[in-house]
DNA sequence: AATGAATGAGACTTCATTCAT
DNA sequence: TATGAATGAAGTCTCATTCAT
């Protein structure tokens, strides 16, 4: 619902499409403010899950970083409701500084991986947040062209990570 | 206000601001969307007007690109606010489709500028508009931490130009 | 209505019977305890003006005394709505402290005369306010037994006012 | 809790002082109206029970009406929740008449002490029920004023008394 | 054209009560 | 008998929009 009317979306249909009464909501959350909090840090968690490394560190820094940013387009591209909402959880007012914080918790691998990354590029003497938001952005867009046009995703998706890589890495 | 309130900043607000009465609102636009979606073509075309290039044609590639986006990072900068309402009206589905058409109009020559940039680069044989798509959201993420770190404002604007260049244009 | 259901009265019910949309309620209160306010100080200041002596200096303090207590119980009498409403509101705690204050601003020539009353009496050593309570409650107290026996409603206004009088004057 | 937050204090809350689940209320009380009558019943028996006499029949009317409005005060005084609670439940409307007139009952020997004490004052043709409501609303007062001012107690208990025994046994 | 009071649908939230366990 | 999650009616308040002046 968040995905598709925004932050606005009624408690009413939020409700009815979780299958309880409206009342129900609130014994599970205080207010919609912490709903919408809660909801924020279980999206980022997961795609905080989703791009933990699978694979061996033996691999290159580029290596390991496009199976970070495959592993963020392929959670996206198929789950562009959950995608959507952290989007728009992101831009609101609603979502708290205490939250901010806390969702940026966990992603300690993947900072390390772009403290790595922007080592020796041109990006060396800025905070490796600079990196982390660029991928975001990047990422972001990349899966915008991928939903307009599915059948080039693979292409996007390649591009993309070129496109990053090239950002922030060299020199 | 709607920097500051976001999209559901009430009408009444907006006429206060405005130094109108309520009523006088809705005789210059016929519902708050109507509002919203002027507002928003008013702040991609002085946005625009900003990026004119008034510099000789004869300049390289690269040279014009930098020049375009330091007036973009300069404007955005100057304007957080009419940048926050910009930001917040083209996450919202209160602008419609026709808009956001209509809001790329007149970035011809920006668009131009951006196929000469990619011809030699890695998105060569990818659309313009990603290249564009790439342009706003890495200048958005420099404006993000220049706001943040103002004194570092030249040098956050110099690294992510290069971040941006290095993204569409290396090969 | 604040008579009939107590402060707990829907604002919708307030407004059907004032004439009004629900809406409008709030263009002339912002909330519904500012209206709560806004009546309890209306309702004191109507009594008050009930209360100001209409009557030449010259009489005794008892004369004088017995007068403000007869309008004081004609006025309750003949608006009952209002003294319950008034009783409602003054135990309520969605009166602040504020408003308690205010409302007992223009009591002065009513604190002025009981100060008179309990001069030679057995509460002189006591304040003014605790003349004024008992004047408040045995008067209250009067209301009750007339509204339950209205053609009595002479003998007890009497019996009430000796009864007061004896309290606060007596020696 | 109904002291602290009204008759509207939730049975939630209620059950939560309690020790009790929140369903746990209901099978004691089947609505919250009966806890509500129930709770004013007891306490007024407590307070009918502080004020039986205790004293030797012999003493003097007068000596006996001062033990009992001693014993009502410091009840009051002692247990401010209880009064506040008591006060709060007599001037709702959730209070039936059936309970009402049951919360008169057993305060027999108070209303004929209460009979003698009007015998030859100026109340003599009035109902004790008058006397009772008297006596009454100046014990509220009286406690009113020690509760702001503890320190004072003793010497407001007994003007409070001098001004009730004025008030009803004065001729 | 400008005004701003009035409107009422709809938002979020509370809470007495039920009922399966 | 005790539990506590679930319920949904009802409450307060907001706000885009209308319209008589």
């Amino acid at each position: 619902m968040i995905a598709e009317l925004g932050v606005s979306a009624p408690t009413a249909r939020i409700a009815q499409v979780a299958g309880v009464a409206e009342g129900t909501l609130f014994t599970y959350f205080r207010t919609k403010d912490e709903l919408l909090n809660e909801l924020y840090l279980a999206l980022k968690g997961e795609l905080r899950d989703v791009m933990l490394p699978t694979y061996p560190r033996a691999e290159s820094v580029k290596s390991r970083a496009r199976h970070a940013w495959r592993k963020y387009i392929e959670w996206g591209v198929a789950n562009p409701d959950k995608r959507k909402a952290m989007t728009q959880l992101g831009v609101s007012d609603r979502i708290s500084e205490r939250t901010r914080a806390a969702s940026l918790e966990g992603f300690a691998e993947v900072n390390a991986l772009l403290h790595e990354s922007i080592a020796h590029g041109a990006l060396r003497d800025h905070p490796p947040a600079f990196a982390a938001a660029i991928l975001g952005s990047l990422a972001e867009t990349t899966m915008d062209f991928i939903s307009r046009e599915p059948k080039r995703a693979e292409r996007y998706s390649a591009a993309g990570f070129e496109a990053f890589w090239n950002a922030i890495a060299k020199a």
